[in-house]
DNA sequence: TCCAATGGTAGCGAGTCGATACTATAAGAC
DNA sequence: GTCTTATAGTATCGACTCGCTACCATTGGA
């Protein structure tokens, strides 16, 4: 009876798992998440605003966290070419050493040991109650450069591939990564 | 190539998801958590303890996160009967009644719209990752006192049920309840 | 009777996070 | 070209979380 509807209830322990775990290694959740998010994002993405965005809190919060973040020698902010408002912020190597060591990984583990059906099931449902929220709160969905609108493959020369919303080349690292600017391709557009 | 393990970004964007809404309604996630379990505890699982070890902080977080409770008017705290050092922490009809407005109704909706087969496979996963992360961190499961090894179903007399571990009666509404002593009956016990 | 275990509180310090106010740069209006 | 408005980021405040340590009261054995 109560069977159909304790989704919630799981997510919600599950959050507050993840959330205590995340407390391990000398950083705070938050700090965490904005460390993984700067490690993924390309280089249109990984500027405070965006982080911003990802995270979903104020302007004010990101500003302190990155700051934390850059006092441990974890990032460094730079200023962008082009716009002076802009800052680019780097994983520097001792950062991306600490996420080798990142305590999500024992959920990634878990998460293995699913069969191949269920983690399929879960990524879809996941990603559809994430979508879901997005949509409702009207955030970006940060996806992968590759799977956006704007992505143009290329074959030929040094760039392979090409952004049609900004106009740039882009390589193949680039296309990996989390961009901001990402709008889902596709027939499930919308 | 990445889509097979990103069950762990998809869910840690949920979380936060989640967590970001629960600051509405002038309840922090903590304190929303709390008052979330009290509510689904029976009798013997309604003590700060227990708070504590369902929310995974530690007792000084649960000893203030109560206290804002209860300025708040939203739960009672009562000495118990026998142990005098224990308390029992009851929800307040304005409690009961903020809970009808919980944020977190929102992503139950949001459930709602997925397939039941979607639904079950998603349940299913979710708990299977609970179990693990619980396991590994050595905490309770927090299940319903139904499901529980020591629940004993009775057809006769006034108290239809019973627990064989704490040898009390159990009314209908105790057996639909969470319950911290709780150790899952059937075959996948472990 | 002593002592260890248990249930709970109190206070500290680092951090989160919404809110507001602020500075600097950019870009369009006229 | 100046004005205005928007954008990027910082700084500060206050309420709260949460790990930590210290502490008090009660309980229940040795």
């Amino acid at each position: 009876m109560t069977a159909s509807d304790d989704t919630p209830v799981l997510l919600e322990r599950l959050s507050r798992i993840l959330q205590n775990e995340a407390h391990a290694g000398g950083l705070k959740p938050t700090q965490w998440e904005a460390l993984r998010y700067l490690a993924r994002a390309n280089r249109f993405s990984r500027s405070p605003s965006a982080v911003t965005a990802y995270l979903g809190v104020t302007k004010g919060t990101v500003s302190q966290t990155l700051n934390a973040l850059e006092r441990k020698g974890l990032v460094r902010k730079r200023a962008a070419p082009g716009d002076r408002r802009n800052l680019t912020v780097e994983v520097t190597r001792a950062g991306r050493e600490l996420l080798a060591r990142d305590p999500v990984e024992a959920v990634s583990a878990a998460a293995a040991r699913l069969s191949a059906a269920e983690r399929r099931a879960l990524s879809a449902a996941l990603e559809s109650l994430l979508a879901e929220a997005l949509r409702r709160r009207g955030g970006r969905p940060f996806g992968l450069c590759r799977s956006c609108r704007f992505f143009q493959r290329r074959a030929k020369d040094g760039a392979p591939h090409r952004c049609a919303l900004l106009e740039v080349p882009l390589s193949g690292e680039d296309s990996e990564q989390i961009c901001i600017e990402q709008e889902p391709a596709g027939p499930r557009g919308r």
